[in-house]
DNA sequence: AGCACGCCGACT
DNA sequence: GTCGGCGTGCTC
């Protein structure tokens, strides 16, 4: 099939074709699944340059990817400018580009602009001046343009205009305003970087004998007292620094021109870690026996891209592991990468870093500022900095030679990126160190499945470190049934109020929830304990998740779907119950299918509520919040840890963001108030999920010489994530699950992707949605070999999100090849309808929610 | 993405 | 009749 293009017979005079002008491909960050040719003047930048290219009106950044091309284009336009000196992504960094493009399905442009720091990806600005009067033949629109435009005598940006008329696109308007003389319009290209200077004076001449500074200076004492000044600080200083200090500007200009200083604006580099006191690592103490074995077949294995998945329990001391391998690959002259989830990417971690490589470390942290940002970025790429700590995008850290990377936390979810390209760092780090021949070093106390099924199939190598350091014990755990609690609360409440927690009580009250179900006598008992004994308590409220389902207050059942084993969705309005996956659907049901009790909830607890009761039953205790909405400033949560570690706090109470790396050895208690939440969560990940936030959450407990003991509420004692929890059994929680996601088939038995249609119109999500399986059955049915499932379409578990209705469908595939095929097929071949329709589709999806 | 062109209903 | 809404296709 030939495409046929509007424009392609044009008529071209023969001398504007220029048949020798060469030609660059250029990605461009747009959602379109091509690149875009363009003819150079001058020398032809290498692969990997950054240039501004001419695109409709505007002016865009670009990278250049290729050279020659662009047969069948008829009009080739030239590049605007090179903005590179030397290509600003190296042939490597390119390279895993293509390869993300071609496996998340995503424009090689849109790839790139989301590995780069922000700044260096930008579109120039359209900007008009108002020059004559309002010519005749005026339209209406023509004239709201001008009465908004008219008496400024400065130029306006065209996007400006554009939001304070709101009425949609006024290029017209514009160009018959400029050809009639009323305006002038001109682009601005892009800003260039931000690259922050300083007016430094810097001594150039010596003047070493005491009489050739009689012969250089004579009567001119400012001028001498100015030069020894500079001398005393080191050959060099600021300008500002220098007048500030009552050196006028003519006593340097003097010096200037004796040719004794130069005068010349040098780069800064911004850091906002440089004022944090830098303090000596000290003699760190021995490795124990499994750190030392860790470390050895690491850096044995250096040079080999060899990936390794740390399994080491909370507390084992990884993070000592990390830091050895990376002192070696530095003494080999490499540099390194170290990956954080975002929440953990914490002053204290970084603090630890740096504590030990000081300056050799360049912080990527998502508070910089884009011009702290860019800094890092440059001292990495120049090798000012070698070894890279920060979130995800660190991954793209322009390292030269390098030697490790480094995953930590392999399983959490923020690694997975939410808007296009949906990679996933872990995923990706495997395939930059594969090809880079660096050690990659997954780690974790509950690594992912996905992870754990590597080592099984001999992909990575697994080292474990099943002790914690200095022989501290991993704390028990009790599970805390609710259900019990509840019934001994009910008898208890018969008798009399005063035997139970009246606070407990009171809160429950206006629920449906029964007394005591909030926290049990059990948990109010232990935290009463510690905060008698001045120790410290982490209590982990966990929220209510978006979708509701039903659950049996007598035996804790819940609901799900016979073919996807996963929860069904309660739905108010008709009454009924959903699967999100298959659109499976039933009555709710009036009671328990499992016990025939009709004690059902249908609403759960609000975190609100959870809360205040927390709050009324310790109303003595310091408590301190930590959630995503209290902690917003940029180190926030710094400053409430630091609260907690002085001892300031009794109790820590906060949603899933202190489950993490926190330490603190007076913490004694952690209290888990409701475990089920995240468990009926539709999705086949819940169990996962659940499994590793106990574990993380437990090993917050005991990690000093005071011990420590950690209670899980739960109406599911009996649930393999929360008996593995109990007996912090990763193992035999990863042998269960794996079984469970043999069928119905899941990750990571099979290879995934998740297509989400969304539309702010309900209608045309749910329409566009079967389009699309239908375009996909239609794909099937030519390649019957693919192997390659569909489930759904049904409305997403999350039904509407921004405002948008959101549909989806899940493909599954033994293979990961056949499923790419179809994915590829389908994103350039599938063209959605009706009004404003959004295809999202999502690889190896971390949540289908 | 964001613009232009085309087709439709609404209104000076 | 014209104006402007929205759906569809294209951008080197």
């Amino acid at each position: 099939m030939t495409p046929r293009r509007r424009g392609a017979d044009r008529f071209v005079p023969e001398g504007e074709r220029s048949p020798g002008r060469p030609r660059v491909s250029v990605a461009l960050p747009l959602p379109v699944f091509h690149t875009f040719t363009y003819e150079v003047d001058g020398p032809v930048p290498p692969i990997g340059t950054r240039v501004l290219a001419p695109f409709r009106q505007k002016a865009r950044i670009g990278w250049v990817v290729g050279h020659g091309g662009g047969e069948g284009v008829s009009n080739i336009r030239a590049l605007l400018d090179v903005l590179d000196e030397r290509p600003s992504l190296s042939p490597e960094l390119l390279a895993l580009c293509e390869w993300m493009a071609e496996y998340y399905v995503a424009p090689l442009g849109v790839v790139i602009a989301a590995t780069q720091p922000a700044v260096l990806s930008d579109v120039s600005r359209d900007v008009v001046t108002p020059v004559g009067r309002l010519p005749d033949g005026a339209s209406p629109r023509v004239e709201r343009l001008w009465a908004e435009l008219e008496g400024r005598s400065e130029g306006v940006r065209v996007s400006t205009l554009r939001k304070s008329l709101g009425m949609g696109s006024i290029w017209p308007e514009i160009r018959f305003l400029k050809a009639a003389g009323a305006l002038t319009h001109e682009a601005v290209a892009p800003p260039p970087p931000p690259v922050l200077t300083r007016r430094m004076v810097e001594l150039v001449g010596e003047l070493p004998t005491l009489e050739a500074r009689e012969a250089a200076f004579g009567r001119a004492h400012r001028q001498r007292e100015a030069w020894e000044t500079l001398e005393a600080s080191g050959g060099s200083a600021e300008l500002a620094h220098l007048t500030g200090q009552g050196f006028s500007r003519s006593v340097i200009t003097g010096l200037e021109e004796k040719g004794l200083v130069v005068v010349a604006d040098r780069e800064v580099m911004r850091d906002p870690f440089a004022g944090e006191p830098e303090r000596d690592a000290g003699t760190p103490p021995p490795l124990t026996d499994a750190q030392r074995a860790a470390v050895d077949r690491m850096t044995a294995a250096l040079g080999t891209g060899t990936t390794f998945l740390l399994h080491g329990i909370t507390g084992s001391g990884k993070t000592r592991v990390y830091i050895e391998l990376l002192r070696e690959t530095i003494a080999r002259g490499e540099g390194a990468i170290v990956l954080v989830p975002e929440i953990s990417l914490t002053p204290q971690t970084v603090k630890r870093f740096r504590d030990h490589f000081g300056d050799r470390i360049a912080v990527l942290h998502s508070a910089l500022s884009d011009g702290e940002r860019y800094d890092a970025w440059r001292q990495l790429a120049r090798g000012e900095k070698t070894i890279a700590v920060g979130a995800r995008s660190a991954l793209f850290a322009p390292i030269e030679r390098l030697g490790a990377i480094v995953v930590d936390e392999e399983h959490d979810g923020s690694y997975k990126q939410s808007e296009a390209p949906r990679y996933h760092a872990r995923d990706l780090a495997v395939v930059r160190a594969g090809r880079a021949g660096a050690v990659c070093v997954l780690g974790s106390a509950t690594p992912s499945l996905e992870s754990w099924s590597n080592v099984e199939k001999g992909k990575f190598e697994r080292l474990s470190l099943p002790e914690r350091v200095a022989g501290a014990a991993l704390p028990p755990v009790e599970l805390v049934d609710l259900r019990e609690a509840r019934r001994q609360a009910k008898e208890s409440r018969h008798r009399s109020t005063r035997g139970v927690d009246s606070a407990a009580v009171e809160g429950a009250e206006e629920g449906s929830t029964g007394p005591g179900t909030i926290l049990s006598p059990r948990l109010v008992d232990a935290v009463r304990a510690r905060l008698e004994r001045e120790e410290q308590v982490i209590l982990l409220l966990n929220r209510r998740g978006y979708a509701s389902f039903v659950q049996c207050r007598e035996c804790g059942d819940v609901r799900s779907c016979e073919n996807c084993s996963i929860s069904l969705t309660y739905h108010r309005g008709t009454g009924r119950v959903v699967c999100h996956h298959c659109r499976y659907e039933e009555a709710a049901p009036t009671r328990c299918p499992q016990c025939g009790s009709k004690d059902l909830d249908f609403r759960g607890l609000g975190t609100e509520q959870v809360e205040r009761v927390v709050l009324s039953t310790f109303a003595s205790a310091r408590v301190a919040r930590m959630d995503v909405d209290t902690t917003s400033g940029k180190w926030a949560h710094h400053e409430i840890l630091g609260r907690v570690e002085r001892g300031e706090v009794d109790i820590l109470l906060g949603t899933q963001m202190i489950a993490k790396g926190l330490d603190f050895p007076r913490v004694t208690l952690v209290g888990v108030v409701n475990a089920d939440v995240g468990i009926h969560l539709p999705d086949f990940r819940a169990s996962e999920r659940t499994f590793q936030l106990l574990a993380q959450v437990a090993g917050r407990a005991g990690r000093g010489t005071l011990g420590g003991e950690v209670l899980i509420q739960t109406s599911l004692p009996d649930h393999y994530a929360l008996q593995a929890a109990k007996y912090h059994d990763y193992e035999g929680f990863a042998k269960r699950e794996l079984e469970e996601r043999l069928s119905p088939a899941y990750a990571p038995h099979v290879r995934m992707a998740n297509v989400v249609l969304s539309s702010p119109d309900a209608d045309a999500a749910a329409s566009q949605a079967l389009a699309a399986t239908a375009w996909v059955d239609r794909w099937l049915a030519a390649h019957p070999r693919a192997g390659v499932e569909r489930v759904g379409p049904a409305p997403s578990p999350i039904e509407r999100l921004h405002g948008r209705w959101r549909w989806h469908f899940l493909l599954r595939a033994p293979g990961a090849g056949p499923l790419g095929a179809l994915c590829r097929a389908f994103m350039t071949g599938f063209t959605p309808r009706g009004q404003d329709v959004r295809v999202a589709l999502d690889r190896d999806p971390v949540a289908l929610l």
